[in-house]
DNA sequence: GTTCTAGAAC
DNA sequence: GTTCTAGAAC
């Protein structure tokens, strides 16, 4: 028996009798208790040596615990990492559960301690301490006080550093068990879990927590300085340990993402418990369902359609990889059955270089048709290597699927379609009636058809692998793409069911944004029927006398080609489309795209067109930064975007491409990015070309910088390829984007504030994250003409 | 979208 | 005391 792990402890077990400590120990060990290695992993400043003083302070359930600190263990002086594992080996060998407490940030440093711990038959785990960069950053800060070898500045770079170089601990490493702590109510759970431990308790096997992505836990602070102010004072040693000074961590090198390499494979046991704690993991004691998010999918066309596994491997990472970029809260279980399989460690060890973030792509070992019942991962929609035909049979995944799924899932197939081309995929709903339903969640299967090099099958591509690769990434792209749709389908009916629901924010669809901000703003759309701000009226002000700034000119609208004239008082607040609720300040764009004319003498208008109208922004955020503003009366947002609208997109895409080029003539250092906003502010579709240099005076806090280095920021490019392939496009950004941490969008190093932040990017040469500079998301004075007519 | 400002953080 | 953020008002 354990206390529940991963979530609370709610029974602690019978506290023990106080005999000596290493008798004590001795004793359970033969009656079956095994000491515990703890190994904690994060920067300075993430509250490794409170988390072990409080459970050190906590524990009351007989077990009994040492900490082992490499700052402290010098005697003033710097310890050093064989100290540390003397001192570990000497506890383990009395019986007592240690806690390692330092950095151990990568898989380099904790694997000695591993080795030690299971020489000496103890339970090896990882906490993974996963602050928020600018948490761990302050903290580290603020103790340079004491010490001095580190100031300021320094110590967040040393701290950023570290967080690049960091690897996240897997159970490949040795751990029996993983723990992520995201915030101040993971990491009470988890030193009441430990406090409670007693000496003859273990706990679970298995990966738990998830790795963190949102926004800063301000309450963090504050739990850590209450669960023991005097130890926090005491411990938190402002000293780096020696590994941490280490040249070599000193000399990391920026990488694209700020995100732990490696894979998070989870062997797949039998034990129930176990079961139970994955399943409570995906049934989401956090924020969303994690299983109605997850999609297992089998590996495409490497089986029997004999597709090359190195080709396939690429392709399937890079496709991940995309995904992951453009989908917030979704998550990618690549699913083999075979431990030796070849296709799961090449995209493991890829997908570890590229450095995805492995707590939502892995690979899992197991049956894709019984992953919660065998595996206890929950999976909601699951993707089958199907044939041509949809038809059962043929062995491999497509005949387990369809034995798993019995009859009710081929007459829902049958339903669907009744052939499958190369390339494509098709989404079928898993009727409640079915086995796999019933058993195992799953709500949908999505049959994807890959390219096919095998000479006995249809469709033989003899070896065309430049098709095949082709046909190989669409079918990847059609899958996933289904699997967001079909995601956010579910989201919606239960935002039917529960509007107040709280998933409902997790991916935010076009509808449920739209849905969201009806609710929100219901009664502000009552009180809010102040006469029309002028537009850009502050342009006015700034221009002063005689400029030809934009402003209305009385209340007449005069013109008659508006087609919406008639309503257009009435919509003024609202909207033209479905009653969304806009602020009067938000339609300044608006009412310029409906009579441009008006404005057509200033300055800021760089271009008209019958089209959209090109602006500089009032407000720039960089260097150069105009406004492409589509003239289509009830094109909103992105969020309203159709596929009749692509030609327009096209040519508004064109237009910004040309400005950009325009402005690069005159100065060739600038990089530009073409994007839209997820959740734009102001009404009326517009695309903003903005410089990389972001170097302004309006660009003054978060939300600023957030809304063009985020993925709330949509590139053209991608928005474009999105409409076309699935005719609409998903927001997947929320307010919790925007909340982010501020992070260098060349470099991705964290930075507490928006001076430092401008101060940082005025000097940072990094270049820019791969992803941007693939498919012409950047454009330089290098890049070559981009068109998407 | 910006401006203003209280109060938190430094 | 000064800097900076975040929320409300517009």
């Amino acid at each position: 028996m354990y206390p529940a792990g991963g979530g609370s402890a709610s029974a602690p077990p019978p506290p023990a009798e106080s005999t000596g400590v290493g008798a004590k120990a001795k004793q359970d060990e033969e009656s079956g208790g095994k000491p515990v290695m703890v190994v904690l992993v994060g920067p300075p400043g993430s509250g490794k040596s409170t988390f072990a003083e409080a459970v050190l302070a906590g524990s009351a359930a007989g077990r009994p615990w040492v900490r082992v600190c490499q700052d402290t263990i010098g005697n003033n002086k710097a310890g050093t990492k064989i100290q540390c594992l003397k001192a570990a080996a000497d506890a383990l060998k009395e019986g007592e559960s240690v806690f390692i407490d330092r950095c151990n940030m990568d898989r380099e440093q904790r694997t000695d301690f591993v080795k030690l711990g299971s020489t000496l038959h103890a339970d090896v785990h990882a906490i993974s301490l996963e602050l928020p960069a600018k948490v761990c950053i302050s903290r580290a800060v603020s103790r340079t006080g004491h010490e001095g070898n580190l100031q300021g500045g320094k110590a967040a770079l040393v701290v950023n550093r570290m967080l690049q170089k960091k690897e996240t601990p897997l159970l490949t490493e040795g751990f029996t068990r993983i723990m992520f702590c995201n915030d101040d109510s993971d990491i009470k759970k988890a030193v009441d879990l430990y406090s409670s431990l007693g000496s003859s308790d273990s706990l679970p096997s298995g990966v738990f927590g998830q790795k963190s992505k949102g926004p800063v836990q301000v309450g963090i602070m504050k739990f850590l300085k209450k669960a023991d102010s005097s130890s926090v004072e005491k411990s938190s040693d402002p000293k780096l340990t020696l590994s941490e000074r280490k040249p070599e961590h000193q000399d990391a090198v920026s990488k694209e993402e700020n995100v732990e390499a490696g894979d998070c494979s989870i062997e797949v046991k039998e034990e129930l418990n176990e079961k139970a704690e994955n399943r409570k993991q995906a049934k989401g004691s956090g924020s969303y369902d994690i299983g109605s998010h997850t999609l297992a999918f089998p590996s495409i066309s490497t089986a029997d359609f004999q597709f090359d596994l190195d080709r396939a491997s690429d392709i399937i990472v890079e496709s991940a990889a995309d995904f992951l970029r453009k989908y917030n809260n979704l998550r990618l279980v690549l699913v083999d059955l075979s431990k030796k399989s070849r296709i799961l460690s090449l995209v493991k060890d890829k997908a570890a270089k590229k450095r995805i973030d492995s707590s939502r792509f892995f690979t899992f070992v197991g049956d894709i048709t019984q992953l919660l019942s065998k595996g206890g991962l929950q999976c909601n929609v699951i993707a089958n290597a199907a044939n041509w035909r949809l038809k059962p049979g043929g062995g491999g995944v497509n005949a387990a699927i369809f034995n798993a799924g019995g009859e009710a899932l081929q007459h829902a197939t049958k339903k669907c379609a009744d052939t499958l081309r190369p390339g494509s995929s098709v989404v079928v709903s898993v009727p409640s009636t079915s086995p796999l339903h019933q058993q195992e969640g799953v709500t949908h299967v999505i049959h994807v058809l890959g390219p096919n090099m095998n000479p006995m099958r249809p469709d033989y591509l003899k070896n065309d692998y430049t098709k095949g690769c082709k046909i190989l990434r669409e079918a990847y792209n059609s899958l996933f793409e289904n699997f967001a749709s079909t995601v956010q389908s579910y989201m919606r009916k239960q935002n039917n069911d529960s509007v107040a629901d709280k998933a409902a924010a997790s991916v935010i669809t076009p509808s449920d944004s739209k849905m969201k901000r009806e609710g929100s703003h219901e009664s502000e759309r009552m009180k809010k029927h102040k006469s029309f701000q002028p537009i850009l009226t502050s342009k006015k002000q700034h221009e002063g006398p005689g400029s030809n700034a934009l402003n209305r000119s009385g209340t007449s609208l005069g013109s008659s080609d508006a087609p919406n004239q008639a309503t257009e008082a009435g919509n003024k607040n609202s909207g033209a489309v479905a009653g969304k609720s806009w602020g009067s300040w938000a339609q300044a764009l608006y009412e310029l795209a409906m009579h441009p004319d008006k404005y057509k003498n200033s300055d800021s208008i760089l271009e008209i067109s019958d089209e959209f109208v090109v602006l500089k922004d009032l407000y720039p955020k960089a260097k150069k930064h105009v406004l492409v503003i589509s003239r289509m009366n009830g094109l909103d947002s992105l969020a309203d975007v159709k596929k009749e609208h692509l030609p327009l997109l096209r040519k508004m895409h064109s237009a910004g491409v040309k400005w950009a080029q325009k402005f690069l003539e005159e100065d060739a250092s600038l990089v530009f990015r073409l994007g839209y906003h997820s959740v734009p502010s102001m009404r009326q579709l517009h695309l903003h070309i903005i410089s990389q240099d972001f170097n302004s005076a309006s660009l003054k806090n978060k939300k600023h910088w957030n809304s063009f280095t985020t993925s709330f920021f949509r590139d053209s490019v991608d928005v474009i390829v999105e409409i076309e392939q699935h005719g609409s496009t998903t927001t997947s950004s929320d307010d919790k984007v925007l909340a982010m941490e501020l992070r260098c969008h060349r470099c991705r190093s964290a930075h507490p504030n928006i001076p430092k932040l401008k101060s940082h990017i005025a000097n940072c040469k990094s270049p820019f994250p791969s992803y941007l500079l693939q498919k012409n998301r950047l454009l330089s004075s290098s890049t070559e003409h981009m068109d998407c007519t």
